[in-house]
DNA sequence: TATAATTATTAAAATAGTTTATTTTCTGTC
DNA sequence: GACAGAAAATAAACTATTTTAATAATTATA
């Protein structure tokens, strides 16, 4: 059951006591989203940190011209927000969508806050999931500014291999910052060689 | 006095009492840093969370053909540190390097562990560092999947108005992901427009 | 102040990536 | 199992960016 996957996830991290997970167990929400369905949308405000137990979701942002851009795939086990909208109470600029049916848990701000409060612990936790995101971003600007298409698309694969064949090359292409043609035509040319 | 920036610095993101400015300010020490000289060499262990009081830093990658690719500037009153490195202790895979003359203040990892322990504003506080870092990276990976290398410039100049103006464009260059080359036709072409 | 060394600019040719348009393949649904 | 709609592949022409190489401008140092 997902709970159970949101506190073994968190117990990688630190292992919680059984107040611990009560407090925490008892700020979570489950909800049930179906494909295509938006865990958050454009200039709402982001009420939640989200957990994904199951399906995957996409977090983009939609340019002037109307173009979609892929900042991140959220597979399960792993967290998402928009940290800016989140704390900051501002209108979010990215939207959040299922891209599978999905089972997600959802902490809200004022739990977040007093889940701080109640033990050193989670601010700990949070600490550490955003850093180990953040490593990963960092990795990704490296091989943005330092790879070719192909390289890019190359790490994508080997350092998501499970997920990356769920998800449409479109989808990929809008990730690695090219278009699905040259995608195809990178696929093309790794075959042959 | 740079202590002082370091606690007006984290006084804007929580106040600190008394004894909490104490506890931190005895953790922290301050160095002078030649301009060209490394805070952080690839493959060391990152034993510090710096803050920068003056001059300012680049942390950038060496890839595989020697070519360098900057990852960040750190400014007056801004932290640095290669996240990795600091909390797993492997080897890093980064450069950081002073490109003026420095005064910076640095925090071990067991000092840190005791603050955070001493008192949950620590953790907060490093928690916020790095989601303020974190929303920066965003926006950046978001400017590197859908703008043009003129927009990104733009950008970057418009985000860093005092800053880029000390940064020599081979360096600005890098951290656009473009050549010297590039940028320099970028430049001309503004100046026409 | 002159000279060396680094940084910035320019230009031409080569490569990487986009655009537009068409065709093929895949997927879901009745 | 046939059909509609979405996703993927192909190709040609176009644009952005790199590479190489040479020159000009700036900065550091004797």
């Amino acid at each position: 059951m997902s709970l159970n996957q949101l506190l073994s996830s968190i117990g990688n991290i630190i292992p919680l006591n059984k107040s611990e997970k009560e407090e925490l167990s008892q700020r979570v929400v489950e909800r049930k989203i179906k494909r295509k369905q938006f865990i958050l949308q454009e200039s709402d405000i982001c009420k939640h940190y989200t957990f994904v137990a199951e399906g995957y979701c996409r977090k983009y942002k939609v340019d002037d011209k109307g173009t979609e851009h892929n900042l991140q795939f959220i597979a399960e086990n792993d967290w998402i927000t928009e940290i800016n909208s989140f704390y900051f109470e501002t209108p979010s600029r990215v939207f959040i969508e299922a891209m599978e049916p999905a089972v997600i848990l959802q902490i809200s701000k004022p739990d977040l806050i007093y889940l701080y409060s109640s033990s050193p612990k989670f601010n700990r936790i949070f600490r550490v999931i955003i850093e180990n995101r953040f490593a990963e971003l960092e990795e990704r600007v490296l091989h943005n500014i330092s790879s070719t298409a192909e390289e890019r698309y190359l790490a994508f694969i080997r350092t998501y291999p499970q997920l990356s064949s769920r998800i449409p090359n479109t989808q990929i292409a809008s990730y690695l910052g090219i278009t699905p043609e040259f995608l195809s035509k990178i696929r093309k040319n790794l075959k042959l060689v």
